[in-house]
DNA sequence: GCGCTAAACGACAAAAGTTGTTGGTTGATC
DNA sequence: GATCAACCAACAACTTTTGTCGTTTAGCGC
């Protein structure tokens, strides 16, 4: 993703307005490694802007997501998370904390390649318990 | 997942009743290949069985997910899907079609113990356009 | 600065998938 | 057969996300 002034020379040249609830919501999420959820990205927006709607936030959002400044995922967590990563990489989900974590590709698998799939898209999502809960004794609550 | 007449024989086991709707449900998921959704199966089993409940459904999908006899799958479709094939491999979604294929599983990736994260389970999906749907020219519609 | 136009805003409500509640019914076991 | 826990179906609630719509606002040329 894109700085936010970089982001807003893209918007006014696509067109699209650059507002305050969108700068809002592109320092919220650029440079978050926290991969939030639109309701977080929400509460968090409404602590400096009380007025703004959950709506907003998920337009702003998906425009982002459309425009390629940000991956939306769904890690089986019940709602999707949007990173401002968009470099190829895979996600590690603590099931105890909730904890997201970002770990590097090792190999794309041509495994696929036999069945005839053309891939256009590998998500891969670990699932366990990180470091710190492990260190806390919380394997499997 | 077991054979309907051994699950059978696990659900006394333990104490839980061996309903006619469960033997319906158990016939439908047990060697499905198609990873069906709850919907799915409902549909399926009011053929059979016309008032049964969409929560009967789910209960006894839920049951099965628990009991470890089948896999919740979220591929991020939008629905949880239900695999009787237990053993470790992954999947291929078909973006077109939705078409979801079984894919067997090369190398356990070690990679996240750097981060000291514990893996219990890795969700692999694979994206992409299954081989039929790239043969009918249909790549992104 | 000023006005025009398209776009974004917020409030409301609805869609889809899943789960909770409840009261009546049914299965397994003795 | 009798007992009792468990299951069943109907209904409604819940969560996440999206659609609708009238109003407001930003951006752009003058």
């Amino acid at each position: 993703m894109k700085p936010p002034n970089e982001l807003a020379q893209r918007f006014r040249a696509e067109g699209r307005k650059f507002t305050p609830q969108r700068q809002l919501i592109f320092r919220l999420v650029f440079d978050n490694p926290a991969h939030p959820t639109a309701d977080a990205v929400f509460a968090a927006a409404r602590l400096q802007m009380p007025m703004i709607s959950l709506k907003t936030v998920y337009q702003v959002l998906n425009d982002l997501a459309e425009m390629g400044e940000v991956h939306a995922l769904d890690l089986g967590t019940g709602s999707i998370r949007f990173d401002p990563n968009t470099t190829d990489h895979h996600h590690a989900v603590c099931v105890t904390c909730g904890l997201i974590l970002d770990v590097a590709v090792a190999d794309a698998p041509e495994l696929v390649a036999e069945h005839g799939f053309v891939v256009h898209d590998v998500d891969v999502t670990f699932r366990g318990t990180c470091a710190r809960c492990v260190a806390a004794g919380a394997h499997r609550p």
